[in-house]
DNA sequence: TTAGATTATGAACACCGTATAGATTGTCTG
DNA sequence: CAGACAATCTATACGGTGTTCATAATCTAA
């Protein structure tokens, strides 16, 4: 069944396709899951014949791959926004404020994540795109750990990125809602608690943060 | 192009043909990509007609499924000795090699991991021994956290998952390898050290290492 | 205005998941 | 042992998919 965006066009060109295009994939993830987009049925939605898109991108794992940048960008600017506004706040505040923003993302953008982090979906070998927006979205946390003091900033930084992702694709799966039901808890109670203990876990190498 | 296990048979019915397609299944994903996985390849790659999966697999998503739950229980095999056999370790100890056996599964078995967690391909609402069999594997690590005795062992078990998910899926996506490339070190170095930090910081809900 | 680049169409090809009918074989019952 | 029934496999068919290519429509720049 499509969704209500079919709406002919009276222009011979479309305009901005590319854009919708995605825009069309995103929301189909969102809406039917991953396995719906198939590029017929984008372009469809669309309102464009099934060649219509090979114009913009040149394969499926290309569109897949501007998704996947795209979202990595987003990513990027909330894991910013998560440690740069906090002024009183203490560095281990930070790495839990990134954590939850790292997870609030995945349920924000649930589309662009699923995409994200599918290798044989979007091809990074074959797109350098996406693989320089991941990068960037992984120094945020790098850099916020070099901060931190710790003693080898590398293990932090991965453990931390592990952690964030962990956490982010078990509730997106889920997994951890499935959890939280068989334990009679709130999934979302569940989550903060869980990343609560992440900053307690990390307030061991972080000398000034224990101070009430 | 076709792997070279198509040669002929003789007999009319193949005999073990379930198991084949399961392995050929897994043999593919580890060497082409889970994208080259259809069941008519595989079929092909047993020697076999286009139907003839559909006596053993109601459709494409019931094998998935079958190779996720064979997964998930390999994964309890692994989970469960690595806690087992350490009589003179200390929980914590347990911890570090509960992760490691984590990662240690999914580099060893990137067939049935890459499958195990993805919801769209094995859609483990329509076959629940999937879920039985993920459920199974999460109680080893929940099961080690009740015997760790922290204040918030659903919020720790959840974080240890989460730790040991993270890591192995940023290594099976050739992310931890790419990252250790561009900080000049060993990928297993850092991954050991990554364990290691995880160690140090699990110590902090021991009762004996509390913090302030 | 006109030439060329850009963007769309529509037909074609091979492959895919899946359904169905019929052929072959294994197994159980008498 | 014989026959019947169930399980397994083949052959064929349908619609959907990614992708290519020739062709048509439009935009842009000289």
């Amino acid at each position: 069944m499509e969704v209500n965006s079919v709406r002919k066009r009276e222009t011979y060109h479309h305009g901005s396709l590319r854009e919708e295009l995605v825009e069309a994939s995103v929301r189909l993830i969102e809406t039917e899951g991953i396995g719906a987009v198939s590029l017929r049925r984008v372009a469809r939605e669309a309102g464009v014949s099934p060649g219509a898109p090979y114009h913009h991108f040149a394969d499926r794992a290309a569109l897949l791959s501007a998704i996947a940048a795209r979202g990595f960008d987003l990513l990027t600017q909330d894991l910013l926004s998560a440690v740069g506004r906090s002024p009183g706040a203490s560095r281990t505040d930070d790495v839990v404020r990134v954590a939850a923003a790292y997870v609030t993302f995945a349920r924000r953008q649930p589309g662009h994540f699923q995409v994200m982090f599918r290798p044989e979906l979007s091809q990074p070998e074959k797109h350098p795109a996406v693989q320089e927006a991941g990068d960037a979205a992984l120094k945020v946390l790098t850099d916020l750990v070099d901060r931190l003091g710790v003693a080898d900033p590398q293990a932090v930084g991965i453990t931390l990125w592990a952690l964030g992702h962990g956490l982010a694709s078990l509730t997106l799966d889920g997994l951890l809602a499935l959890k939280a039901e068989a334990w009679n808890t709130d999934p979302d109670d569940l989550l903060a608690r869980a990343l609560g203990q992440i900053g307690r876990s990390f307030d061991v190498g972080d000398p000034g943060a224990t101070a009430p």
